[in-house]
DNA sequence: ACCTGAACACCGTTCAAGT
DNA sequence: ACCTGAACACCGTTCAAGT
């Protein structure tokens, strides 16, 4: 009957690099990055693994291809990676564009991992650091600070700072704050803190942070420091 | 014959966690941190791989562990984690602290991404930090400010900050500066950069940096900022 | 051209068993 | 008390084979 689909409506897509890569992203999503396994993948794609080999390298490049979608995503989030010709407020212009990244980051908070163990950038990461260099250019450094000032941002030119130690069990929050409770008599600094910034004892210790305001306070503390140093030299 | 050892003498020394720990931290250091399994930490210590449950609950705690063996060391390059009662220049006493900390996770490069890995911390770790929150404490700061410099700090208080892509390997080096090469007709700044930072071209795009010099720099700008807040919240 | 099955060489870990 | 052997449930990946 004409009702009946023709087998060929059913007939898959072909893979290609680009839906495997857009499939990893939203595995990583879903599930996070350690569920992000090649056998996981192909299952998320209807497929065999060793399919997978034929359109891919290998896992690395899996990775490398998933950093190039977060990218592109940065990319509309800040309208293309082009520098502003002539940059009144270099500062702000930069300020702007880390916290657009730094919300892609957010929405995908398995990123800043990948992002740390890649060897080598791929080219729309290359594009986005020439685009903060060249906001820096135009906004009056030297070609010297402005790279040391790509290096103190380091990752935070992405949008993010590798928080160390964030317990992600209630388990493991749990025991961290019994062992601090433990040695707590050794600890006035830490306890003073605890008690004057939150208003309950250190039993919430781990989760007193507000991360964007602490990005936000370390990124400003950084781009105030850089333009100092860019007036210095500039009036020397 | 009395020459012959007493089987007694080769007998094997029973193993401990602390056996377990630094054999592990040599394994690093000797093969780098993925040569570090549970199979080939047994093999280092001459026992089967099931015997090290024995003593450790798991890898998680053996990397637990290895980062109290590395703080262990920091401690005896700063002679203790005690707080300098009065503290007339917080910078420099932190500063020095900081590079002491720096130094060791030089001889064990492996050993920052083991830091990023955890999610809780050990007592030495939160001993350490107390000592950081103290000197700034006892530098004259409000703890809502030195609790935003911790933070800022990050990972940058224990002696490291992650660099972002670095090709450990001649060839993805290679693979690199020639992807560079490729697309370089659209990266005015970056090749404006390197061909002033650099006196040749931007084939060694990727070795042009001192990563001591840059870990300083963006330490210094940071301690400064924070002592420049430091000043405004006392005049205040 | 595109996909698959079976197999390999690794992991961390459990569990019952040895001394 | 301390260590072991065999086995399990995972990895990423190769390679010859299917359509």
């Amino acid at each position: 009957m004409a009702i009946e689909a023709d087998p060929k409506a059913k007939t898959r897509v072909p893979l290609t690099k680009e839906r495997v890569h857009e499939a990893a992203v939203e595995l990583a999503d879903r599930e996070g990055l350690k569920a992000l396994t090649m056998r996981a993948l192909a299952q998320e794609l209807g497929v065999e693994a060793m399919s997978l080999y034929y359109h891919v390298a290998n896992k690395e490049a899996v990775l490398d291809g998933v950093l190039e979608a977060i990218m592109a995503e940065i990319g509309e989030e800040i309208g293309g990676f082009s520098v502003p010709e002539p940059v009144d407020d270099w500062k702000a212009v930069l300020r702007d564009r880390i916290l657009a990244a730094r919300r892609v980051m957010l929405r995908h908070p398995w990123a800043p991992d990948v992002f740390e163990s890649r060897t080598n950038m791929g080219v729309s990461i290359i594009l986005y650091f020439e685009s903060i260099l060249g906001t820096m250019r135009e906004g009056g450094m030297s070609y010297d600070l402005a790279h040391h000032g790509l290096h103190a941002l380091g990752s935070r030119a992405l949008g993010f700072s590798q928080e160390l130690f964030r317990p992600d069990t209630p388990e493991q929050d749990q025991a961290s704050a019994e062992m601090f409770d433990c040695i707590k008599d050794q600890l006035p600094y830490l306890t003073g803190m605890l008690t004057e910034i939150t208003h309950d004892g250190p039993e919430e210790t781990l989760g007193w942070c507000d991360d964007q305001t602490e990005f936000e306070f370390a990124l400003d503390v950084l781009l105030e420091g850089l333009e100092r140093l860019r007036i210095a030299e500039t009036s020397a």
